[in-house]
DNA sequence: ATGCTAACGGAGCGATTCGCTCCGCTTCAA
DNA sequence: TTGAAGCGGAGCGAATCGCTCCGTTAGCAT
């Protein structure tokens, strides 16, 4: 009773593979949508498929512990932002940092998963922190008006997703990783500029409501009217 | 020899079978990417897959008619913005337009076609046009100076691909399809007031260069290091 | 050295989907 | 009434899908 940590013929490598496979999943998914192969992720990730499998006992498993790990990115990238004290650079931090985070991939498989309950709490409570820190840039008079924080978090997934970054990924042109990267930075920073309280013109049309972020999950049911 | 257009049963079908393939062709892709099946398209094109093949040959045939036509519409949107007397509008002109031809969709089969010398050509031509409307609202003191031609194509493929729209219209959701274009509409005029010449700080990083843009084209021969 | 065992990689299963062909049916001008 | 242009989709062989199953390998205790 002594020792109890006492087994672990390989254990390291089983870390390195887990993580290994989280990324090559994110980054398969981002250039395969919902199509993304078991067989493409656990070969980019240098795994055997077997070795995906007895981690993760379907491919959805795989697919909603991405999810979970995604929300904890916009969760933590949503406190840190609230821990910097000017109001302004803390939403840049938060926007940045959720851009940064790559997980705007996952948008296409929204719908093909079934919501966890973990999901959907982690995402309540990374929304309640993105809340209040709009809210505090907004009342500081560094955030226009006229934005709304689904304006927002839509700004974040239009910037998030790259279909430039996913492709040159799948195609393994690392060499130009780092320029595409510095490009979709520097874009980042023009939309940074253009949400700044200097507005010119107030903002075209009625502010998005919630539905946009939240219908999208709901299973494909009988929703799709082109079987019909 | 008077009469040369009498010969034409179901014409009228054709034409709309056709263009209802193509705006098809463009949503599916815009779904599922270089995925996108035949099968999927002429359902929800509303057409047998025998016609789609009538008319082309092969699937590859086809992506390339959506891409020579989508350059088409990148070269009428920028000749429509020359047109514009003030520069500035008519740089905000080319960009909204651009991003509204629903065209930032085809960015996932880029190097999955060959290039035509019909594409190149075209692509070459509208480079152009977007060259001299973006000197021009340079030159105008409209237009932030630290933002190039690239940048500016590159933040027009951020804004034209939208996973949320590609995701409503695959599930048929048109009832959410308005908001979400509206929503997208706020979010370009967020980008088009941070491209105005009242920049707070310069852009981060070096200019991207052009290969960003032409490399991806370039078919995955044995590029792919995932397979080595 | 020699077990013991947890973790490994991947061949291969049945099922599905792929691009595409082929053909019987439908529509309309003459 | 007829002929031909256009139609939809069943079905072909090939490829790919998610997943199981099993012989092999690597590190611990003896």
């Amino acid at each position: 009773m002594a020792k109890d940590t006492r087994r672990a013929p390989r254990q390291a490598e089983a870390e390195r593979n887990d993580r290994a496979l989280l990324e090559a999943a994110r980054e398969v998914i981002g250039a395969d949508g919902e199509h993304a192969s078991v067989a493409a992720i656990a070969k980019r990730a240098g795994v055997g498929i077997g070795s995906l499998y007895r981690r993760y006992r379907t491919k959805e498993e795989l697919f909603q512990r991405l999810s979970v790990i995604a929300l904890d990115g916009y969760h933590r990238a949503a406190t840190e932002g609230l821990a910097i004290d000017d109001p302004w650079e803390g939403l840049v931090h938060y926007v940045t940092a959720a851009i940064g985070l790559g997980a705007g991939s996952l948008g296409p498989i929204a719908g093909t998963i079934t919501v966890t309950d973990e999901m959907a709490d982690k995402n309540e409570r990374a929304d309640d922190a993105v809340a209040t820190l709009v809210e505090r840039a907004r009342a500081a008079g560094a955030l226009r008006a006229d934005v709304t924080q689904v304006d927002l978090d839509l700004l974040i997934e239009q910037l998030a997703t790259s279909p430039l970054l996913d492709q040159l990924r799948k195609q393994g042109r690392t060499d130009l990783l780092d320029v595409a990267w510095n490009a979709r930075t520097r874009i980042t920073a023009i939309a940074l500029d253009g949400l700044r309280a200097t507005a010119s013109q107030p903002l075209p049309g009625h502010p998005p409501g919630r539905e946009l972020l939240t219908e999208r999950w709901t299973p494909a049911d009988e929703v799709d009217d082109v079987r019909r």
